[in-house]
DNA sequence: ATGTCGGCCCTAAGCCGACAA
DNA sequence: TTGTCGGCTTAGGGCCGACAT
C-alpha cells in the first residue's frame, strides 16, 4: 500500500532523474571512448541491449505477428537493409532452456514498422503467451540473441481471494532483501521451473510406512503433461495463482502461520547435524518430509563462494551473512550486493540495469565500471543475417562457467493479487575483476540513483522497512503466507516422519512458487 | 526366447481352446440365467465388455476419424437407431485419469460401417498416438464408457542397443512373479506416469549439501513441458527408450550391476529403523540419496491388507509373501493370486477375462462366480444419447474405495525391445464378498486355461523357472538392468549421502519406467 | 509509432463415399 | 468387414496494407 503510492507519486519524478542519469551515463561513455579508442571494438561487443514489451491482443491472436517497437528493433536486432522494398531477415534467438526460437523480422506496412511474422505464432503457442505477457529480448555482446518471457498475473474467474496479511508480509520480505542488500550479504535465489496444475485432492504422503498421517500432500493435476497425470505435492512448493474457488472450498480455523517443512532461514538450521526430539538429524527433516527437491546451484557459483576473488572479496563478504531461503529450488547464490551480483552472476562482466525495466522499455544496459569492460558502445556489432548466435554453447547447465543463464524479472506495480513471473538468459562469460565499486560510497550512491523496488529506489525513505532488522524472514514462509488455506501451528513443525498437515480447498489453481525469485530479481535489476 | 517359440508352436493350439471355452462360459451363462430370473436386470448392468484395437495409418491420420469394428460397436456402444439414414450419436468416454473424451459415433458409408469422428483426432492428438498404439474401450456396468490406451514400443532411429542380459533378466524377473502367483503372496505394481524426455547432461545432486560427489543426477528435458524445463532425474528412475545415440556416448567398464538406491526387495529393508554404518537409519537411504518417490497406494487396499475380509483370507495371505519393488511409485498392491486380484482390485466384482486380450479383439468379460455378481448378460443397458457417465465421479484418488482405476496391459509377443505400456480406468465398486474359487483345486484348473504371460499359460511346462525359486528379485533391478550405461558396483549400494555413481550418454531417449508394471499386469489380465 | 481490422491466400483438418483387400 | 484413398468443404492460420489513435 505504501509501496503503490509512493510509486505513484514519485513516478513522476523518477522519470525525470533517470533521464538525466541516462545523459549522465552516456557523457560518461562518450568520455571513456574518446579515452580508450582502442578498447572500443571490444567493449562494444560486449554492450547488450534488450528490451520488454507486453504483448497486445495483436501480438497473441492468430491473426498476425508481433509488432516490434521501433526502437526496440533497432536496438537488439541486426540492421536490416532498409534499401530494400520489403527488409527482412531471420532472427534466432535463445531462450533460457537454449532453446532455439526463429523468427522472420520484416519491415514493412504503411507506415513501416518492424514486425516478427513466421516462427512467432509457433513461439507464443508454445509458451502458451496470452495478451498481457510480456517477452523480452536481449541482444548479447557477441551477437547472440536471447529471449525471455514474463506472464502476467493470471486472476481466473470468481473473486480473488487473498490472506488480509499477504500483502504485509510481502513488505516484511521485500525489506528483508533489502536489509541483505544495504549489508550487502548473500542470499539465494530459489525457485522451481513454472508448472501450473489444479488440485484435485488431498493424498496421504506416503500410505505405506506412514498409513493414516494427518500430514498430508496434495493431488495436482498437472497443466501441458502429455496425459494428465496426477501428482503428490507438497503444499509448500504450491502458490496460489488466483482465486479460490469450487464448492469444496473451505478454510480451516487460523492458527499461527509458521515456517514450516523447509527450514526457513540460516539460522535454523546453522550447519551442523544437530539432533532433534526425534533422535534424527535436522538437516534432514526436510528430506524426511517428503519435500525434497534438488538444491540446484552452479558449481561456479560454489567455487566463488568458497574462494571469492581476492578483488571481489569487499564486496562479497561471504556466507555469514543473512540468507533467504525458499521452499523451492535453490537456482544461484545472489550476493547481496545486487549491482555485483548482477555483475558477476548475470552477465558475468560490469553493467547495470540504469533503470526497472518496465513494460514496454528499450533500455541500454550500461556499465559503471572504467576497465576494459566498460560499456563504451551501443553499436550492433557487424552481422550478416540469418543471426545465429556466434557461440553456440550447449544447456547452460553444462557449462556453468561459461554461460550461467538467469531468471530474472521485475514488477512495475505492487497489487495483492500480482504474481509477475519472468524468465531469461544472459549471457555469461569469464568474469572480469575489475573492482565495481572503489568504495562503498559508491554502492550507496549507486542504490540510490537505481536500485529500485517495484519502481522507487530501495535506499531511500519508507521503502527501507527492513534496514535494521534482522533479516532471517522465510522467503518460504512467504509462500506460507499466501496459502491462507494451509494452516499450520508450530508444534507441527518438527515431527518427522509425519507430513505437515494441511487442508486444501478442491479445484484451487496452483503455481509453483515464483513470486520469491521475482521480488529478489527485482532487486538485481 | 523359450518364451517366444511357445508362445508361437502353442498359439492355434491355445486359440482353439480358448474358444472352447467361451463356448462353455456362454452356456454356464444362460444357464445362470435361467435359474434366476430375478437377478438378471441387476447382473447385466454390471457386465462389462471392452474391445482393444490397434490403431492403423488411417486412424491416426489427421485426414480422417476412427474405424470402430463392428463387433466391438455393438458391444461396447450404446446401439444405435439403425433405422435413421445416418445413425449417430455422441459418446463420452472417460480415461483413467479422470478427464472426459467426447466422440461423435455415426455409422455410415458404403457398406456401413461405425467411426468415431468428431472429437477423435483431439483424443489422437492430446494423447499423441500413432499408427501401432492401441485404444481400449470398456464399457461398464452402469453404462459408464471407459477408454484407455496402450503404446506400441517406441523404436527410434539408429540401432537398437540392448545389453545382453536384458532378457534373461526379464525372464527371472517374470519367473518371480510366476512363482509370487503360485504361492498366492502379495506384491506390488511399481510406476511412474508416463514421461519421456531427453538426457541433456549429468549433474550433481546437491552441490550445496555434497558438492563435487561422484554421484550424479542427469539432467532430463522433458517433452511436452509448458517448456522445456529441465528436472534432475535419478538415473534408477529411468528406462532407456531405445537406441543409445550421440557422439558422446559411452558406457564405462562394466561392474556387476546390483541393486542400489531402491530398496530391491522387502528383505532388504525388513520394517525397521536399522542404523547403516553412516550412522543413519537405513529406511531414510533412499531418501537421503535424493531419489524419493512417493509411494502411492490407496487406503482401500492398504485397509484390506491389515484386515482382509474372511471370505477372501484363503486367498490372501497377507503381506508377509515375496514382494516385487520397483523403483518407481508404488500404485497399488496386487494380490498374487491374479485372478482375485481382478476381482478385487480391478474391478471389484467377480470377473475374468477369459484370455490375453490381443491387438483386435472384442471380448466378453464374463464371471467365474454363481452369485448375485455372476455374469448373466451381454446387452447393452437400456440408454439414450449422448452417453454420459451414469455416476460421474471425482478423481479416482479421491475415492479409493468406491472406484479404484488401475493401470494394466498386456503385450502379445515378447521382444527384446519390447515396452509396451497401457493405460486404462476400471470402474470399482464396493466389493462383493462371494467367494471366488471353492478351493484350490478350482484356482489351479484356473490359470491352467486362462492364467497366461505374454501368451501362453503360467502354470505349465517350460514357463514357471521361478516357481520354487526365491522370488525377492527385484523389479527395480530390471529396469537397472535396461540401462547398461549406467553400471555400478556393490559397494555404492550403502553409501548416504551420495548418490549412485553413473555415466550417462547425452541425448539418450528415456521413458520412465513401466515395463514392470505392464508385465505384472500382463498376468493380471 | 503502433494497435486493430478487413482482405485475401492457402494450408490442413476433417467428413464423405468409392473401392479394394 | 475394414483399410486407404480422392473428392470436397470448411476453418483458421497467417501475411498484407488500411486506418485510426
Amino acid at each position: 500500500m505504501v509501496f503503490l503510492k509512493t510509486f505513484f507519486l514519485g513516478s513522476q519524478v523518477e522519470k525525470r532523474k533517470e533521464m538525466q542519469i541516462e545523459k549522465k551515463w552516456r557523457e560518461g561513455i562518450a568520455q571513456a571512448e574518446a579515452e580508450d579508442e582502442d578498447l572500443e571494438s571490444a567493449a562494444k561487443s560486449m554492450t547488450p541491449h534488450m528490451f520488454c514489451k507486453t504483448l497486445t491482443a495483436s501480438d497473441t491472436s492468430t491473426h498476425g505477428g508481433f509488432s516490434v517497437p521501433r526502437r526496440a528493433a533497432e536496438d537488439c536486432f541486426p540492421p536490416l537493409d532498409y534499401k530494400q522494398q520489403r527488409p527482412s531477415q531471420e532472427l534466432v534467438a535463445k531462450d533460457l532452456h537454449g532453446t532455439e526460437w526463429k523468427f522472420r523480422h520484416i519491415y514493412r506496412g504503411q507506415p513501416r514498422r518492424h514486425l516478427l511474422t513466421t516462427g512467432w505464432s509457433a513461439f507464443v503457442n508454445k509458451k502458451k503467451l496470452v495478451s498481457g505477457d510480456a517477452v523480452l529480448f536481449l541482444r548479447g555482446g557477441d551477437g547472440e540473441l536471447r529471449l525471455g518471457i514474463r506472464r502476467a498475473a493470471q486472476i481466473k474467474t470468481g473473486a480473488t481471494i487473498l490472506p488480509p496479511s499477504s500483502q504485509l508480509f510481502k513488505a516484511s520480505s521485500v525489506a528483508a532483501v533489502v536489509n541483505a542488500i544495504s549489508t550487502r550479504s548473500t542470499f539465494d535465489i530459489c525457485y522451481n521451473p513454472r508448472c501450473s496444475g489444479l488440485i484435485v485432492g488431498v493424498s496421504d504422503v506416503d500410505p505405506t510406512r506412514w498409513p493414516g498421517s494427518k500430514w498430508k500432500c496434495l493431488l495436482v493435476r498437472w497443466d501441458d503433461m502429455e496425459v494428465n497425470r496426477l501428482n503428490r505435492v507438497s503444499p509448500w512448493e504450491i502458490e496460489l495463482s488466483g482465486s479460490v474457488s469450487g464448492p469444496n472450498s473451505f478454510v480451516l480455523p487460523g492458527t499461527k502461520r509458521s515456517r514450516v517443512g523447509f527450514p526457513a532461514s540460516k539460522s535454523d538450521l546453522p550447519n551442523g547435524n544437530e539432533v532433534s526430539d526425534f533422535g534424527e538429524p535436522l538437516r534432514f527433516q526436510k528430506v524426511l518430509q517428503g519435500q525434497e527437491v534438488f538444491a540446484y546451484s552452479t558449481p561456479y557459483v560454489g567455487a566463488e563462494a568458497s574462494r571469492p576473488h581476492p578483488s571481489d572479496m569487499r564486496c562479497y563478504p561471504g556466507l555469514s551473512g543473512p540468507r533467504i531461503r525458499s521452499g523451492g529450488n535453490i537456482i544461484r547464490h545472489l550476493h547481496a550486493d545486487a549491482h555485483n551480483s548482477v555483475e558477476r552472476t548475470v552477465l558475468g562482466e560490469p553493467f547495470q540495469f540504469h533503470k526497472v525495466l518496465q513494460g514496454q522499455e528499450t533500455v541500454s544496459i550500461l556499465s559503471y565500471g572504467r576497465g576494459p569492460e566498460a560499456n563504451q558502445g551501443n553499436r550492433w556489432p557487424t552481422m550478416n543475417p540469418p543471426v545465429h548466435n556466434v557461440n553456440p554453447h550447449p544447456s547452460p547447465s553444462l557449462v556453468p562457467s561459461q554461460f550461467t543463464p538467469l531468471h530474472y524479472g521485475n514488477q512495475n506495480k505492487l497489487e495483492a493479487s500480482n504474481q509477475v513471473q519472468s524468465q531469461m538468459a544472459f549471457p555469461h562469460r569469464p568474469v572480469g575483476t575489475q573492482p565495481f565499486f572503489r568504495d562503498n560510497q559508491n554502492f550507496v550512491s549507486m542504490c540510490k540513483n537505481s536500485c529500485r523496488l517495484f519502481g522507487f529506489p530501495l535506499t531511500e525513505g519508507k521503502v527501507a522497512l527492513g534496514i535494521g532488522e534482522n533479516p532471517t524472514v522465510s522467503a518460504s514462509a512467504y509462500s506460507h503466507e499466501s496459502n491462507n488455506s494451509l494452516p499450520c501451528n508450530e508444534e507441527q513443525m518438527y515431527q518427522p516422519p509425519l507430513m505437515p498437515k494441511v487442508m486444501v480447498s478442491s479445484c484451487t489453481k496452483v503455481r509453483d512458487m515464483h513470486s520469491v525469485r521475482d521480488r529478489l530479481l527485482d532487486i538485481a535489476l
